[in-house]
This record gives C-alpha cells, sequence and structure tokens, in this order.
DNA sequence: ATGGTTGGCCCCCAA
C-alpha cells in the first residue's frame, strides 16, 4: 500500500503575526509536515494551540527573542534528535530536527533558517557574510561526516544556486544571496548525499523564485524573485519524489511574508 | 537612481 508524506517550509516572519494564515496554507498545500523559519518568538510566547488548531499537534520549536526561530508541527509524532551542532557556537536558534515516525521507518527532517548575510559580500567587511559562509561550511562538515538517509532537508538557506533561481544572474552575482562563494559552498553542501527535490521537477533553464522583496512597489509586475527556500532529500529517496507546489499566491495574502510556501509530497 | 518595506523592540536592528 502507498502512502504519501507532504512536507512544506515557510519563511513565516513573525508566527504571531501571521498564524491565521496558517490555515489557507493547510487548506492549499495540505502538509502532514509544516517546517516555519523566523518565527521571531521565544518558545513560550508560541502560539500553544497552534499545531491542534491547524491537525499538526505533534510541534517542536526553538525559539529566542526577537529574531531567527524555527519550527515542526506535524501530523505524525516527531522525536526532536538533541545531538546536533551548536552551529557556529552561536546558539542562536537556526536549525531543528526530529525524526517523524511514520509507521514504517522514520524519516528525518532537518528545518534550517541560514543566516541572510548582510549587505557587503566581503568577510573581513562585514562579519554577518563570514558567519554564513562558516555555517554552510559546518552543515557541509556534518553531512559528510553523518551521509543522510530517509532524510528531507528544508528550509530559508538564503541562497539562490542557479542561474535561473534570481531574476539577473550577471546583475546579481555580486549581491549576497547568490555570489560564487555562496553557490558554491550551497552545492558542496547538497552534494554530501542530497537531491534538490524542487528542481528534480522544474527544469533549470526555468525561473523558479520563492520570495519576493518587500522593497518592490508591485512583486509581480516586476518580479525580481530569488529562489531562497529549498526542500533536498537524500539520494535514497529520489525514487519517492511525487510531486511539489510552490505558493506563490501566498505572496498576496493579507499582510503576508516576503517568503512564500514550498511543498513536497512523497510516496513512502 | 544606491531607492524601497517590514517586524520586533526600546528609539534602532535585521532582513
Amino acid at each position: 500500500m502507498t502512502k504519501t508524506l507532504t512536507v512544506a517550509t515557510w519563511n513565516i516572519n513573525s508566527v504571531r503575526l501571521r498564524q491565521d494564515l496558517l490555515t489557507t496554507l493547510m487548506t492549499d498545500g495540505a502538509p502532514d509536515i509544516l517546517c516555519l523559519q523566523e518565527t521571531k518568538a521565544p518558545d513560550p510566547l508560541f502560539p500553544s494551540d497552534l499545531g491542534s488548531r491547524l491537525g499538526l499537534p505533534h510541534v517542536l520549536t526553538r525559539g529566542m527573542k526577537g529574531y531567527n526561530g524555527v519550527a515542526i508541527l506535524s501530523r505524525l509524532e516527531l522525536q526532536l534528535i538533541e545531538a546536533m551542532p551548536d552551529w557556529c557556537g552561536k546558539s542562536d536558534c537556526r536549525h531543528i530536527a526530529a525524526n517523524a515516525l511514520t509507521g514504517d521507518h522514520p524519516i528525518t527532517v532537518h528545518n534550517f533558517y541560514i543566516p541572510a548575510g548582510g549587505d557587503i559580500p566581503d568577510r573581513e567587511a562585514n562579519p554577518k557574510y563570514g558567519h554564513k559562509l562558516d555555517f554552510i561550511a559546518e552543515a557541509k562538515a556534518h553531512f559528510a561526516s553523518n551521509p543522510p538517509m530517509r532524510t528531507v532537508l528544508v528550509g530559508d538557506l538564503n541562497i539562490a544556486p542557479l542561474e535561473n533561481d534570481v531574476w539577473n544572474h550577471r546583475q546579481l552575482l555580486g549581491v549576497v544571496s547568490h555570489t560564487p562563494a555562496e553557490t558554491s559552498g550551497l552545492d558542496e553542501w547538497r552534494e554530501q548525499g542530497f537531491i534538490d527535490a524542487i528542481r528534480y521537477f522544474v527544469p533549470h533553464d526555468q525561473k523558479l523564485y520563492t520570495w519576493w522583496s518587500y522593497r518592490n512597489r508591485d512583486w509581480r509586475a516586476s518580479n525580481r524573485g530569488r529562489r531562497l527556500d529549498h526542500i533536498w532529500v537524500s539520494r535514497d529517496l529520489e525514487t519517492c519524489l511525487s510531486r511539489h507546489r510552490i505558493l506563490s499566491d501566498a505572496r498576496d495574502w493579507p499582510r503576508g511574508s516576503d517568503h512564500v510556501p514550498v511543498v513536497l509530497t512523497l510516496a513512502i
């Protein structure tokens, strides 16, 4: 008997402000597992009944005051994976991992919020850029030592790796999110055993975005987007890849995030 | 043309 598992990732940019939009996400994307980034809520202030209201009663959060914050909400039981690196020694709530109990073998879920990296693509002039590159290198090294199996890795990775993951490749080569140091670093991390599950479905010559800046008057007309949000699966799950959705309409939801949800369905 | 908007928080920071 074939079962499906649908995983969604969304940088929600404040879970307390936008929690009502998650009802629409459940209708449109119907995820079994929902991974959020930039929740901006310390764990005691994460809406306590949100998971049960969405039909995702198993909730794990890792939040802090003001910035960052990640969460996993799941229809399936979750077991927190505690033994994970403290990335860059900052304890800054950018990653949470869990095993989702599928009834057969569990599926491991990693939810990442990679540092945005500031404006200047130079690690001497801009420590935030160095932090981003160091985070990527640590993640690569971790998965090199711990090859992923039955693993789904999602999140706002804050890097648009391919030429058609940005609205203008040449113009953005010097813009943080698309510099060669970042895209090669992300490639090397992914090559530790992952497949880019969304590009598996979408040819590389097609433009594909998940984020449009708030600073454009009409995001759809200017369409200066970037693909910053990703879903990867370990290579053993390639044969399970079933379908995907980019919920671009979410960019027009009332008081929406500047990111839109990305959804993947696996046949497990 | 180096703009523009948003959220959280303590009047500025990060994105």
